[in-house]
DNA sequence: TTTTGTTGATTGGCCGATCAATTAAAATTA
DNA sequence: TAATTTTAATTGATCGGCCAATCAACAAAA
């Protein structure tokens, strides 16, 4: 069976499986060996690529950061005006990728996480921060500075709201609603600072 | 030592202790000997009392949610307007026992479980419902019907997201930030339907 | 002497990690 | 090209440790 070359292809299915297994399970007490099984190798294997457990799932966290960073960029270089921009990024904020329940439990699990892995934390603060600035950027081209870095925490604050509450699938709000709630926070905050003539 | 009507007294040292240990170990994987060293008792006197690990957080979660919403209801009595009311929710939900580090893991370990555990889920979905339900009471009296549900969504979305942000303690937002944010948006929201000269 | 509170000791199971062993492809040498 | 050595891929078996849960035993109040 040894064919050479094989190592990405194992870690990207480890890495898969692993994010898979977290999803499902909603926590990140999951085993190698399941982690193992949904990947089709062995446990050992998983071992020999990653090292341990705690390394597997970093890489994890960083292929799921790596995926949506990919997203926003995109989304974000296929629009010009700065409110379009804006709009690119809370579209992308809650792609269907994003959406899916066992992606929601994973985010969760990684958010929970950051309280006991260092590594975790600095991950997720380089999202948060990512998030942010890409925020406060376009919106420094429709309002003065100090209220850009307010409307941005806002709007940063009510993504990762609307996202968290997904996660109790209680009152499921759509992912159209929860793009709505937060393009109209835009909207009502940006008002003051348009045109007199541009009122939509 | 045996001294009667301990039963009460070591529940609650329990609970507390399950909750300083979940908030400093920032996960629900503490271990039985950990929270019964807390608590200042055996092991086995926790599962005496709670039967299993499982019982234990359950009961810490009811203990949270409990004086949660205790500290609500008397907030929502101490004003009588319904747009104070709506202030006093929101500062209770940032209330300065709520913000500590270890209740706001605590918080987050629990959110995480909820993917895992139905109970779990069920506390925290009516958590949810309180919160929202709360919200839309007060808010049907300054708006519409529709806009009150929508504008309490956002709001609770809000509070949500300003709180799971805080546990990453990256751009640590104060307290006050948090709760001049939330005021804003509904400030904000409510606008279109104050009475033409009450501007504030 | 019954009830309540309490613990130490123990057990059974699970899981992360290690390692030696195996297979086959690739590289090297003859 | 045939023979060999090296390297990469992979796993089964196993170990050590941790932890939830159990239980028998004991202490003191009722």
């Amino acid at each position: 069976m040894p064919k050479v070359g094989m190592e990405p292809v194992r870690r990207k299915a480890l890495v898969d499986a692993t994010l898979k297994a977290v999803g499902d399970h909603g926590s990140l007490a999951v085993t190698m060996s399941e982690i193992a099984r949904h990947a089709g190798v062995s446990p050992a294997l998983a071992h020999h690529y990653f090292g341990s457990k705690e390394q597997l799932l970093i890489a994890t966290i960083r292929s799921l950061l790596q995926q949506l960073r990919a997203d926003v960029v995109k989304a974000i270089q296929s629009v010009q005006a700065p409110r379009e921009k804006l709009s690119a990024i809370i579209r992308v904020s809650f792609h269907s990728d994003q959406f899916r329940p066992e992606t929601i439990a994973a985010w969760l699990a990684f958010y929970a996480d950051a309280q006991r892995s260092e590594e975790t934390r600095r991950l997720l603060v380089l999202y948060a921060r990512r998030l942010r600035s890409n925020l406060v950027a376009n919106l420094k081209r429709l309002c003065p500075a100090d209220d850009a870095v307010r409307i941005a925490e806002g709007a940063a604050a009510m993504i990762d709201g609307l996202y968290i509450r997904q996660s109790l699938r209680s009152a499921p709000i759509s992912i159209d609603s929860s793009i709505a709630l937060t393009e109209d926070y835009l909207t009502a905050h940006l008002r003051p600072f348009m045109a007199p003539g541009a009122r939509a």
